[in-house]
This record gives structure tokens, C-alpha cells and sequence, in this order.
DNA sequence: GCTTTTTCTGCAAATTTATCGCAATTTTTG
DNA sequence: CAAAAATTGCGATAAATTTGCAGAAAAAGC
């Protein structure tokens, strides 16, 4: 039964117990939309806010999850590490998030940018927010 | 004396007051770092906190300001509509952050990847975490 | 410039979001 | 399986953000 998964082993790698708070959290985040706090929270009613607190703390910390701005909000996700890397096209008017997955041209360009500045990039966030075509559709009559 | 800033005008095209308060925090964001909004109510003593949180609330709707994500913290700065439109690398080790100034090749390419998905791209932000060169510099002895 | 109307701001209170200390429980170790 | 170490739940707090409303400041109309 030692059903180990990559996100358990790498709990215990980095000196951390695995836990029944950790891995609902995990679990709750894994192939999910990003979720905010409060979301997180309504959908682990077995564990404490404080547990659920502290447990997305250490994750952030061990680049486990990562958080991404909507408007005035954020919100989390699971890092490249446990998800493909992406980015997001972010709707202003219906908040629809649109995952991209990874461009070749636009990661290359990132690396040799910050790499000029004698900076060694370890990780990165795109958002691009506007109006998606839905939207656009909706709202080219009025105007 | 109607020496109107780009800011004032902007402010009463878009039908609000240009108020004291208003002119206070934009001067405040103005030509600085990125700051957390608690480092605009230190820097802004004769502004309640509220009216504080009510103009970067409008600040943001007008696309004045944007949000940066610093780690688990966000900051503040004037959008390229007030500012030139720039990137982060951010030191995670000394927390430095270092604007990086337009670069065509990765704009250019934001732009065509987001309209790939028929998406009218507005704004958009880019932040680069990893090691900057003073650190990789005390840090390489070290292994 | 002065009055009226409309839009902001300050203030104090209320909410919401996040953190803390510590005893009890769970996980790890051997 | 027992002992040691790490983590959780709980209640209490603290910090961050929002709200209602009366008074003050800005805009609009003479």
C-alpha cells in the first residue's frame, strides 16, 4: 500500500509529514479551476481554517501552489511542479479564466530576458486580462 | 492655472471629482516602487484608511493601478497609462525587484498569443521569480 | 463669485480574513 | 508497539477591508 504520490514523496523529501489536512488540500486543488480561500474552505468543512491556513503557507513556501491575481482578489493553483505550466487570458467583464498552455517563443523569450539581467529566473507568472470572444460577441452591437 | 495632469483629466473624462484625496495617492504611487497598500497609508497620514481603500478600489476599475504579487503580499503601481509599461524580476532571496523595461519580441508575442484565442487582450502583467546577480553571487561559495 | 446639487470623505462600527498559543492528536521513528 | 516529533483543532486575537451616514469638498448653474 505504500501508493506513494509524486506530491507525497516530495512532502517527505523536503522533511514534511504527510498528513489527512495536506493531502484533502492537495486534492481539493488538484485538476481544479483556481480556487480562492474561501472556496478552498467551503469545500474542506473536515479541517480547520486555521490547518487550511497554514497548510497552503507551506505549500507556497515549497512552490507547491502559487496564487494568481483576479482583480482585487486572488486566488490558487497548483504550481507547474503538479500541473502543466500555463498562463491565463483573465475575462474583465464575465471573470471566465482561460488556461493557455505553454508557448515556446513566449518561454524562450522570458528566459533570455531575464537571463540579460544576470538574473537566473526560477519561476514565472503571465496573466493577460480583457475580453473574451464571448463577450466581445455580446457587447460589439452596442457600440 | 489649469496646469491638468494627464491623471486630472483622465479622472474627469471617466466622470469623477478630482478631489484632494485622489490627487494625494496618485502622487503617492507616482514615480516609486511598488507599494503595499500599507506603505500608502504610512505615507498618507492626512487621508483616512477608507478613502485610502475606496480610491485604489476606483484607481483600479479606471485601469490607474494595477496589483503586483509579491510572494504572499501584493503591491501597488500606476499602470503604463501613467507609468511605461514594464516587467518584475523579483529577487526571492533578497526581494528585490528590478523593472524591466518593454521588450518587443515578448509583447509582441502576448499579443498574437492571446488573439490566437479570440481574445481582445487589454492589460496584461509578467513576473519573473528566481536569483538576482548580487545574490547568486554570495550564494555560489556556498556550493 | 455665490448658491444649489452632487459627489466625496472622515469617522466609528461592523465584517471579513488571517494568525497565534497551546493542549490533544496524528505521524514518524526505531 | 512505544516514544519522540510534528501537526491539528480550538478559542481567542489581531489585522485587513468594508459600510452607513452626516458633514465637507467639488462640480454645476446662474
Amino acid at each position: 500500500m505504500s501508493a506513494n504520490s509524486a506530491f507525497e514523496e516530495y512532502l517527505r523529501e523536503s522533511d514534511y509529514s504527510v498528513t489527512r489536512a495536506r493531502r484533502l488540500v492537495f486534492a481539493a486543488l488538484e485538476n481544479q479551476e483556481p480556487q480562492s480561500i474561501a472556496e478552498l474552505l467551503k469545500n474542506l468543512t473536515s479541517i480547520d481554517r486555521a490547518s487550511v491556513y497554514r497548510t497552503v503557507t507551506l505549500f507556497e513556501k515549497l512552490d507547491i501552489v502559487r496564487r494568481i491575481q483576479i482583480g482585487w482578489k486572488y486566488k490558487l493553483e497548483l504550481t507547474e511542479q503538479f500541473n502543466f505550466h500555463h498562463h491565463h487570458l483573465i475575462c474583465k467583464n464575465c471573470g471566465t479564466i482561460i488556461p493557455l498552455r505553454e508557448n515556446p517563443t513566449i518561454e524562450a523569450s522570458i528566459l533570455a530576458l531575464a537571463t540579460e539581467y544576470g538574473f537566473k529566473p526560477i519561476d514565472h507568472q503571465l496573466e493577460i486580462q480583457g475580453y473574451c470572444s464571448t463577450c466581445l460577441q455580446k457587447m460589439t452591437p452596442a457600440k
